[in-house]
RNA sequence: GGUCCUGUGGCCGAGUGGCUAGGCAGAGGUCUGCAAAACCUUUUACAGCGGUUCGAAUCCGCUCGGGACCUCCA
């Protein structure tokens, strides 16, 4: 077995031992939302993808800082130097104040990813909060000769940054393709190429969000954020840089070239890019509207949703598809994917109930948990460790029927991993949920439980069925055993 | 058009040279007042053609299909 983490580098295109810089401690950043409409289940495996790797790293005992942006500045509708910014553009539509856009779809992501199991960052900067820092990444990038201004704008010079620096490294594409390549898009006469990304755009007259700066009133360009913030909180070279794989070029190439210029040092050694979550063969993408909002699974929202789901067994359909990978949603596939992990917790909380045997099995329980390891040590492969959790699902049952006894060593490390897995590694449920509710409700089950056992052993079948049928309509299944019955809610 | 990724059984999805993941569905069985559920067992595969090799889903070439990025996007 491996006791070493291994992480597919985007920059180096292989997958690399992890070494951090200053270990016990982890710097990791990942790309947040543009908080001026909704997240969708695209975005949120992206996030999901970062809250395994968050998670396991903090397994092996990693003292990770996870810092997180909130991207609240009004970023224009595309590179043109004219048009209005999409938080903007939102406020109008729904008739808020823009801070109140942002403050509403902050408080909206934060409760999809709560739902969904996602632990909060360590740090959540927004972009608006990081003006000066920003200000101050433009000016040393203007004093090293890497940016000009233009009529109260500020560009990134791509072309005299090549000559210094490998403009491409990450992406893989060389300058003069993208040269070449460029399309002529209206109203970029500022720029002296293409290519050229704004640091700094002055505001128009009707432009809302506005800072004042050096060149006049006007807001950050939209790669600037994550260079000030990262570089902030995690200094200027750090372990961990992640994001969504469409934001590889040109976002993630730009912050490369911003900070290169202005510290003169690579930002990042381990860039991870979750790959796309596709909706009919599709990207997701909020600007083609093929998608789908979180809660439409959890509410079952018709047409495209045919019942509801819970968010675990969501959570658990993405866990079962490696984040590198690109993953396909369809009905089939989640509702298969419901049915598993509801096999799945079904066997961590029977694991709860085996005792010790006297004799041991065959079954070597170190070399399970080793094995489950090993699969999260190698790139974070949550599919493979499913895989495992499910070797051991069969073992569970088998001691269930008394079919297979584990001794107390073997039965110990195997509920212990289970837990660790389950709970901590997958977050697939939190342990201590049981609230005074459930315990209230477990009571009342139990004796309508005893009733109806009762009933029919009396062979009144007609209490029985009026008992199983009436639950059945609350969504509450009876699911009579060799040991009695019991119940579970269906949602 | 350029750069890159990908094509696995009915469906989803791992696997990068020999040891035929896993889940769902299907089939058979156990249990059972009935039904459901649950559990056990189990069939089916590597897009096509050619090459390298003792041996290829895995490496190389070509063909065909799908996708991403090149413009805001996780």
């Amino acid at each position: 077995m491996s006791n070493e983490l291994y992480i597919y580098n985007s920059l180096t295109r292989e997958k690399q031992l992890f070494n951090p810089l200053n270990p016990p401690f982890v710097g990791m950043y990942v790309c947040g939302p543009t908080v001026y409409n909704e997240v969708h289940l695209g975005n949120l495996r992206t996030f999901i993808s970062f809250d395994l790797i968050y998670r396991w790293l903090t397994v092996l005992g990693y003292k990770v800082r996870y810092v997180r942006n909130i991207t609240d500045v009004g970023h224009l509708e595309n590179d043109a130097d004219e048009g209005e910014d999409k938080i903007s553009q939102r406020a109008r539509l729904e008739q808020l104040e823009p801070m109140e856009i942002v403050q509403k779809y902050t408080n909206r992501f934060h409760e999809v990813l709560n739902v969904f199991r996602c632990i909060p960052p360590s740090i959540e900067p927004t972009a608006t909060g990081h003006l000066i820092e920003q200000i101050d990444l433009i000016r040393i990038i203007l004093s090293k000769g890497f940016a000009y201004e233009v009529n109260g704008s500020v560009y990134f010079d791509v072309k005299k940054y090549a000559e210094y620096y490998n403009y491409g490294v990450l992406s893989g594409r060389n300058i003069e393709e993208l040269l070449s390549g460029t399309r002529d898009l209206d109203g970029q006469e500022e720029k002296r190429n293409p290519l050229d990304f704004a640091l700094w755009k002055k505001a128009g007259a009707t432009h809302i969000m506005r800072w004042p700066s050096p060149w006049g009133e006007g807001f950050p360009g939209w790669h600037l954020e994550c260079s000030a913030m990262s570089t902030k909180y995690l200094g200027t070279t750090f372990d961990i840089h992640g994001g969504g794989m469409d934001l590889k070029f040109p976002h993630h190439e730009c912050e490369i070239a911003q900070h290169c210029a202005a510290h003169e040092n690579a930002p990042v050694n381990y860039w991870i890019h979750g790959n796309m979550l596709t909706l009919n063969g599709k990207k997701m993408s909020k600007s083609d509207g093929n998608f789908v909002l979180p809660f439409d699974l959890t509410n079952g929202t018709p047409p495209l949703v045919d019942k509801p789901y819970s968010p675990l067994s969501v959570r658990f359909f993405m866990l079962q598809a490696h984040y590198g990978s690109t993953l396909d949603l369809s009905m089939e596939a989640l509702s298969a994917s419901d049915k598993a992990f509801r096999r799945l917790q079904q066997a961590i909380k029977d694991v709860a109930t085996i005792s010790p045997g006297a004799t041991a099995s065959d079954f070597d329980a170190q070399e399970w948990a080793n094995n489950c390891k090993s699969a999260m040590n190698d790139d974070f492969n949550s599919p493979i460790l499913i895989a495992h959790l499910f070797d051991a699902v069969k073992i569970v049952n088998a001691c269930k029927d008394k079919k297979r006894s584990l001794d107390a060593l073997q039965l110990t490390i195997l509920k212990d991993n289970l837990n660790l897995y389950f709970y901590q590694v997958l977050g697939l449920d939190n342990p201590e949920s049981a609230s005074s509710q459930t315990e209230l409700l477990d009571g009342v089950m139990n004796l309508i439980l005893d009733l109806r056992k009762a009933a029919r052993e009396q062979k009144d079948w007609n209490t029985s069925d009026k008992i199983r049928n009436t639950l059945q309509s609350l969504d509450i299944v009876i699911k009579d055993g060799k040991d009695g019955s019991t119940w579970q809610i269906n949602n």
